[in-house]
DNA sequence: AGGAAATAGTCGATCGGTCGTATACTGGTG
DNA sequence: CACCAGTATACGACCGATCGACTATTTCCT
């Protein structure tokens, strides 16, 4: 065995902050390894090319956001209850990224699938796989919610992906506008996607 | 006077569709020039820079939109009707863009945003400013809806953000999958944003 | 002739990517 | 314990191509 290195760890940690902030075409290799504190040298040992850093940073972030996802959507309370604590993990997020670097980054994956999903066929499926994942996880609580009777849609799958859909929208306002309270209406729009009238005490919310 | 020259209009329509399928960081002088048969040298003849280009695009691609806006949005009809069919009309030019060019572009204000809002502030502010109008009107709308006893929001303001803002998500979706029918919810969802349970028979839509 | 319009060529910088070599660590061998 | 062989890591100089930008010059119309 040879030495031991977090060089792989810190540019991807570093890719990460700065394919959030500018993007992905309008960065370079050696930005990258500047702001990760590694030799350019070292970046190709680590990854194929720059687009498969993108792709392995891409995984990355999905993998810490789907655990947050789980988390907050396997907790236990009531389905619709569980749905507005991630809408408020959301906005959170998005204001904690405000706070340390002065602009709302968006979502990532919103953010890649603009820029890039009509030119690398590999990013674009991973963000299809990423987002078909993610509508499948709301449509689980949707119908789980739906099952105990406090929601009334007829196609759970159709709801979960506008209410995704809404999301994407009012983060790219978010970050358009740099203000944060753009995603307050978060919550009430799903609740009026999801046909909701009336509302369980403990979920009313603010 | 010395001679006249296309090369301007030529050098805006290529680069409009080129930003369109591929983004503005992606994009190089010289390709645009290739695309629109017209000799790099010319390019800075026309335009100070490559923003200023881009502004340019912006805005003529604005002035457009909002001419279509404003002839569907001022037409003769019920305010709620009038909404249903600039949705239609959305979703037929993704359709014909895609048929076009094989892929759906999406709009290129909310693709812009996303690549620029962080890097350029004079592109930004256009943006807010186009998005801000849109807003503008479609909050009319809503507004004269209400009059009418046709929907119930308390804020015409922020449900005209929340159209827009789904529209938008749901375009990204279209754009990622390159299906113009992932974006058929959108009337619905308006009517939910909008509180509408009851519809006049002349609005009901398909 | 005169001047506006149009253009080709080129600039330094930077792009993604490569290569050769230096360095540090590990597992064996004596 | 000393040492060496072998391998994983580190590193920066360098590649051709292309970037956005600019200018010197030619072309064409009045």
């Amino acid at each position: 065995m040879g030495r031991t290195s977090d060089a792989r760890e810190k540019i991807i940690t570093a890719a990460q902050t700065l394919i959030e902030q500018r993007g992905y075409s309008a960065l370079g290799v050696a930005e990258i390894c500047k702001a990760a504190g590694v030799p350019k040298g070292s970046f190709y040992y680590f990854f194929e090319s720059k687009e498969a850093l993108a792709l392995t940073v891409v995984d990355e972030h999905w993998a810490a956001q789907r655990r947050e996802w789980t988390r907050i959507l396997g907790a236990d309370a009531a389905p619709l209850e569980r749905l507005r604590r991630l809408f408020e993990a959301t906005e959170e997020i998005q204001h904690a990224g405000q706070q340390s670097c002065g602009t709302v980054s968006g979502c990532m994956f919103g953010n890649l699938t603009l820029e890039m999903s009509n030119q690398t066929e590999s990013i674009r499926g991973r963000l299809q796989e990423i987002f078909d994942t993610q509508v499948g996880m709301i449509d689980e609580i949707v119908t789980e919610a739906r099952e105990r009777g406090e929601v009334a849609v007829a196609d759970t799958h159709a709801a979960a992906a506008s209410i995704v859909a809404q999301l994407e929208g009012q983060v790219l306002f978010a970050k358009l506008y740099n203000d944060t309270g753009r995603l307050s209406p978060l919550w009430t729009n799903c609740l009026a996607i999801l046909g909701v009238t009336a509302l369980p005490q403990a979920v009313a919310g603010a």
